[in-house]
DNA sequence: ATGTTGATATGATGGCTATCATGATAATGT
DNA sequence: ACATTATCATGATAGCCATCATATCAACAT
């Protein structure tokens, strides 16, 4: 049955959402087009008339994904969400870096590129976080940060034991924090500075 | 036809050699047990007698990787060797860590746990190479710089870009050389002090 | 109101994969 | 030497998945 032009949109969105949230939870090999079309409320023969193949999916999603992130405001407790426990254990509603940048080096150039922008723009809005520094040391900063806080979260994700898993969490975060000067500091544990 | 003992042995270890390769090069599900077994100078059947499923071998696999992997020697120029571009265009022969972590969520018990004493042992390693501070000290920045280090190669790794790819590697080589006393320092590429 | 359009549902299809069953055959122990 | 044993090869099976073909029926324009 045809669906109004609005429901359609609507449709499409939810296809997205739910895909982006599949995904990030199991990965892209281990969902089905079924199961996003069924998580959306739909049957699957409908999903080609919203996508090209379930690759084009991919793309779109990881975009999706990004653009419903929050950006860093108070950037100390930011790193403090980001390398939490909760967000370790819920990476269906987390950073999709964190739970798909490992499985990009198999998928299509268009999904590549949709990953590259969301890394990109990341970075750039860490920079602008950073108070020390020229823009070349504010940017060589964030990356060097982020690249700490994503492998962080996939390391901790990837194993079981709770002791290791959290203690690679906090102490990439205090890590970090110790380079930070007091003033920037957000969560002073340690009174070192740099 | 039955092989001596020691083929088989040979087989075993050329199973789980290639899979190691393929494992890292493709990621889990996009390698068949058909294609190990075939990379392996066998057909799929035989597989079954050396492994109780295609888990069972991925957790082997891991552990075999593993101790493949030659030990940091000198800790400033393996760090260079792991953030360079061949190391992120050959994932296939490169940590294990780097290629398979992102994957690990969704595999069975046992390989994560063979993925957990992984990361330990590299920690371990890690944290005797630092030379500042107590051991609580040192193995915190071990972690830190590992995870730096991890996600970098992660994130080079997804994108196509080659700018933003190698920026990637280089800027957090140079955002970890930034914590490094002089003294210990091994690559100096930038001139400025800590 | 009515014909047309188009979004979704139902139902194939072909390919791939993990795993198992069976048979051939060479190594091993005596 | 010979019986036994165990590894590997061949072939089969059942299930899953992406994609396509066709049918249905409601929205939309006129």
């Amino acid at each position: 049955m045809k669906v109004s032009r609005e429901q359609m949109a609507q449709n499409r969105i939810r296809i997205l959402t739910e895909a982006g949230r599949l995904f990030r939870e199991k990965g892209f090999d281990a969902v089905s087009v079924s199961e996003v079309m069924k998580a959306a409320g739909l049957t699957h023969g409908g999903f080609y008339g919203h996508f090209k193949s379930k690759d084009d999916l991919i793309a779109h999603a990881i975009g999706h994904v990004a653009g419903s992130q929050s950006d860093p405001d108070d950037i100390g407790s930011w790193i403090d969400t980001y390398l939490s426990v909760p967000h370790r254990d819920h990476p269906e509603r987390g950073c999709p870096m964190a739970s798909l940048a490992g499985l990009m080096r198999q998928q299509s150039p268009a999904a590549r590129a949709s990953m590259m922008q969301v890394v990109a723009t990341q970075i750039e809005s860490l920079a602008g976080t950073m108070a020390e520094g020229d823009a070349t040391e504010r940017r060589r900063a964030a990356i060097g940060r982020w690249s700490a806080m994503v492998g962080a979260l996939i390391l901790a994700r990837s194993i079981d034991d709770p002791v290791l898993s959290e203690e690679l969490l906090t102490a990439t975060r205090a890590w970090i924090d110790e380079r930070t000067t007091p003033g920037q500091r957000a969560s002073a544990q340690k009174g070192r500075a740099a």
